[in-house]
RNA sequence: GCACUUGUAGCUCAAUUGGAUAGAGCACCUGACUACGGAUCAGGAGGUUUGGGGUUCGAAUCCCUACAAGUGCACCA
């Protein structure tokens, strides 16, 4: 559309003796109870032309009829200039551009990002807030990766901590020897139930020691079960041989869990990081930032950043005793990433919750005068919340990745018997074709929100499978598939162009151009949602023009390649979008 | 208490980054198949964009303020 804004500058400069710059201009889109496809906005323009809107515009429409070829014709509304470019102008774009192998292909633009996700706690199974997380990171590395980054899908494991040590506690106390092999348990919820055990018990300590004469605090200090647990955490770090071992196979556990789990999920890392092999390493940073006194001591021999005069606190980064806290680790680990991989860009897909963390993690990056810390970005995004309220895994109130998948894979199998259509489809079909119809309505409900909005999940109400969802996009794109069959569609170089074109596919080339832009947009804004919104309003378009136009029965031969041809970029412009999202689409449902 | 985020139809979400009469889906009502696949399409009804000020030719969008919801403010991670 440059050649338009161009035009629009030299009409300016001609008309009103005044040089502007294109950026200053603004075109849109035309709404669609509007003749035309492309609007001027013209009121900033009245400064300079010293006329109404109005007229403002219809001289710069003449001017610009006048003098660009594909112009047709134009109408001035209010101060908005509307253009229609000729039939001839939307074919090239179709042929030249959109259904071209390259279409939609950015090339390499040399730049290395590392997308940090999922980054679970090993003490317990995945839930519906780690799902979100994980559809967002993989989405969001699939969009960096077709904009022509490098990506690095990277998973940082908290493996450590007094949390597991619950876990295994409990397990070691109560759990006489149970396995996943025995208990016919998946690992990452057989070590769960030990960490919910974990936490019921604890509560009837405290109660007996609050019945004692004991306040609450207190008595949460002193349960026997939460000081064994720390006792326990210590024995880790000086490398007790019983815990360590302990804590390796109940870690193979809930890690053979994960990969189920991520599996079904169709996520994937480049590169693993364990807590457990991190949590030391921030302390040379420690050292480094009291040499620039970037970092002060205190008298206990604690270390602090000042951050007041950023609007921030005093932070924390060394504990009396040396050991780390969380912002040591962190800082070490974002050292370790680019030490390692030396990224343009580094993410941390991480809920909203941290969000006062990542700023100040990444304010004492900068002080520290890494310049590569410019580039760190934490994509924050909303919790998912039940209509009861918040969910609490101590509390049984989670939605479990693997039941939620599992049902949704149900209602997909209900829904696609209710319509009959997959019948005769052979038995391995259908079990992929549940899978794959269950995980786009999941996905494309989680992933159609603003990642840093919050969401509602209510699991009484299932997931919709019509209207705006994932099967609504999955069905056109089955069905463009089913026409191109029967239609002997085979991509072919030597077809005869067409004259002509309708509206509705005037409006389907227009929609199907603007792929490369709203691609662009999604990696600006790391916001799948784009992609998401985009490739909805595509498969409308289509099944309006669907609607209207008769493929396999146009009245011409041409006419009728020209609609299958359409068709085919479409379906693969929709499967293109889709795999960005993570969501598959299938051939027929 | 302080900080950050959010507030749009009954419900779930959009709005080309300040542009036209705020758009979709679900739910509700009315239509469209002797079929290129009805998980679709066409139409109807549904709004003081949380309230109040301000900036602007123009505000859901920017500023101020009040309210509501969420999150954070550990020598936990």
């Amino acid at each position: 559309m440059d050649f338009i804004l161009e035009a629009a500058v030299r009409a300016v400069k001609t008309l009103f003796a005044t040089d502007i710059s294109k950026e200053s201009l603004g075109l849109q889109q035309t709404r669609k109870e509007f003749e035309g496809e492309i609007t001027l906005v013209v009121f900033p323009l009245t400064k300079v032309s010293r006329t109404s809107p109005e007229q403002t515009g219809t001289a710069i429409g003449k001017f610009l009829v006048n003098e660009v070829e594909e112009i047709e014709s134009f109408n001035v509304i209010k101060g908005f200039l509307n253009l229609s470019l000729k039939n001839s102008y939307w074919l090239r774009i179709f042929y030249q551009e959109i259904n071209q192998s390259n279409f939609g292909v950015f090339p390499s633009n040399g730049k290395k990002v590392m997308v940090e996700y999922s980054s679970p706690n090993t003490n317990k199974p995945l839930h519906l807030g780690h799902v979100r997380n994980n559809l967002l990171g993989y989405s969001v590395a699939e969009i960096l990766k077709a904009n022509g980054y490098e990506v690095i899908k990277a998973n940082l494991v908290n493996d450590r901590g007094i949390h597991i040590c619950k876990s295994m506690l409990a397990w070691q106390k109560f759990g006489n020897g149970e396995t996943p092999e025995t208990s016919g348990l998946k690992g990452d919820h057989l070590v769960g139930k030990y960490y919910v055990l974990f936490d019921q018990e604890y509560k009837k300590q405290v109660e007996e020691l609050k019945n004692q004469g004991e306040t609450e605090e207190q008595a949460k200090k002193n349960a026997p079960l939460i000081r064994e647990a720390q006792e326990m955490l210590q024995q880790w770090e000086q490398g007790n041989p019983q815990v360590i071992s302990l804590w390796m196979d109940m870690n193979e556990w809930v890690y053979a869990g994960f990969a189920e789990t991520y599996k079904k999920l169709d996520v994937d890392f480049d590169q693993y990081y364990y807590e457990s092999n991190t949590y030391l390493l921030g302390k040379s940073l420690i050292d480094e930032g009291l040499e620039k006194q970037v970092f002060f001591k205190k008298e206990d021999g604690s270390v602090w950043i000042d951050l007041t005069a950023d609007g921030l606190d005093e932070k924390l980064v060394l504990r009396a005793d040396g050991t780390s806290v969380y912002m040591t680790q962190d800082l070490g680990t974002a050292q370790l990433k680019y030490d390692e991989y030396h990224t343009d860009k580094a993410l941390n897909v991480v809920g909203n919750e941290q969000d006062y963390h990542f700023k100040v993690l990444y304010l004492i990056l900068k002080k520290l005068g890494k310049t590569w810390a410019e580039g760190l970005y934490h994509l924050s995004y909303g919790m998912v919340d039940l209509p009861s309220g918040k969910m609490k895994s101590r509390e049984g109130t989670v939605v479990d990745a693997d039941d939620l998948i599992a049902e949704m894979e149900v209602t997909a199998k209900a829904q696609t018997d209710i319509l009959g259509k997959a019948r005769d489809f052979p038995e391995e079909e259908k079990q992929d074709l549940y899978h794959i119809i269950g995980m786009g309505a999941l996905k494309y409900f989680l992933l159609k929100v603003e990642p840093k909005k919050r969401l509602l999940f209510n699991p009484n109400e299932s997931v919709d499978f019509q209207g705006h969802t994932g099967p609504f996009i999955q069905y056109t794109y089955a069905r463009i598939r089913s026409v191109l069959t029967k239609g002997n569609f085979i991509s072919d170089p030597n077809f005869i162009p067409v004259k002509t074109v309708s509206a509705v596919e005037k409006d389907l080339i227009i929609q199907l151009e603007q792929f490369p832009v709203f691609l662009a947009e999604a990696a600006e804004n790391y916001s799948p949602a784009v992609v998401a919104n985009y490739v909805y309003e595509l498969a409308k378009t289509y099944n309006k023009f669907y609607h209207e136009e008769s493929i396999l029965k146009a009245e011409e031969e041409t006419v009728k390649v020209f609609r299958l041809q359409l068709s085919a970029v479409s379906a693969q412009m929709i499967k293109k979008s889709m795999n960005l999202l993570g969501i598959e689409v299938p051939e027929r449902m």
